[in-house]
DNA sequence: AATTTTTCTATACGATTGATAAAACTTGAT
DNA sequence: ATCAAGTTTTATCAATCGTATAGAAAAATT
């Protein structure tokens, strides 16, 4: 037989994917919460419960199976752009980049992996922070510069060191720092009403770092 | 003799207390860079250039490590705070919130070891993270809780999640990314032109966030 | 149905880890 | 000078780590 994994190319996944899958989702979890370091191989296996060897099995040694988690974690930001992309080009500057941001404030508090697996490794250069890096950073960087257009709001944050951390930090700063905000305010992060004043805080904040914007 | 030591209370340190110094700062520096589970004690022990087994004696176990290299890290904000006090007392609202997010910044810029623990620990729930929450941030929030003054703009901040997570990430999160901002755009977060343009940036931002505050 | 390939299970190995204990050495007080 | 306390060295321990291997089971191919 050849079913029970059902070849049909939209839905559903064969018995392998579906172990693959489940194995992506503990290394990516494991990896965010605790680092590179403090996340073992004998973890991610017992959270995605299969037996002790197979993830070396499917996805090599660790450098590979963080390298995979990662993929595995930045996929829907990918995806989520991709989908939009035709939208935003028919929109006006300002729209644009109060969708953009909003999106990525969405985006990070509903699964907030990748933005930590990206965090932890920028604090110094190692072979991680290097392959982030030159796998997605600079590729992205060279996509909107050549875009060009030195007026786009989006293309001027992208070229702009101090504007494009200032917001980035105002966007994900919120998610990175989960446990102080339950204890100190009883705030949980990532519940709908936190996000929509978040997102509502900066788009306050990007009108007033782009004046200009306002004209449009 | 006595001597080598010089117990005048002022400025030299005694054999033992240099060691301890040297040990703190290399687990500091460490901890922040590789994280809890990335840096061994013996790593520690050798860019100390200390001998197998002292930082044990000194400290205790690898947890009373950490703690002590936290307490560390945290000691110049707690000094520098606390050295300008009286100042920021003689100040009107808008000056002493623009002083503190200033002084802020550039300790950050200069020392970023404790926002690096700090936000390390601070993606999900450890024994680490209650531990800096009680030590340090919930004392601080009773602080300005204290000072009642509800419109006073920083007990405003210190009381509103979305307002301190924001502007939180906007001074801090440049010294997060040394690494992207140094491959992407050739910039150095620590160097003094980087520093003073990122002030510029964060007071022109809360000046918008607050606007009641322009009127003083 | 037979056989080849892929996927899974189970176990073992050397290296590193945090912790501990016992020597060897310094230091300061008597 | 002697001695006790504090400090530094050295050695050892069990546990855990990443990696490798080999055989069993399942799936795919012929």
């Amino acid at each position: 037989m050849q079913d029970a994994t059902t070849e049909r190319p939209g839905s559903k996944l064969t018995k392998v994917e579906l172990t693959r899958e489940r194995i992506l989702l503990a290394a990516t979890e494991l990896f965010a919460a605790r680092g590179y370091d403090g996340a073992s191989i004998r973890d991610i296996e017992q959270r995605a419960d299969v037996n002790r060897g197979l993830v070396t099995y499917h996805f090599g040694n660790k450098e590979d199976i963080w390298k995979a988690a990662f993929d595995f974690a930045f996929l829907p930001f990918l995806e989520d752009f991709q989908s939009k992309a035709h939208l935003l080009g028919t929109l006006d500057s300002r729209t644009r980049l109060r969708l953009v941001l909003e999106n990525f404030i969405r985006m990070s508090a509903a699964r907030p992996y990748m933005n930590q697996l990206m965090i932890q490794e920028n604090f110094q250069p190692t072979w991680r922070s290097d392959w982030i890096i030159e796998r997605y950073l600079k590729p992205a960087r060279q996509m909107s510069a050549a875009l060009g257009d030195e007026n786009d709001p989006l293309a001027r944050i992208d070229s702009d060191p101090h504007l494009r951390y200032v917001l980035l930090g105002a966007c994900a700063m919120p998610y990175s720092l989960p446990c102080e905000a339950r204890a100190l305010f009883g705030v949980e992060v990532g519940q709908e009403e936190f996000i929509e004043k978040h997102i509502a805080t900066v788009l306050r904040l990007v009108d007033s770092l782009l004046p200009e914007l306002k004209e449009d």
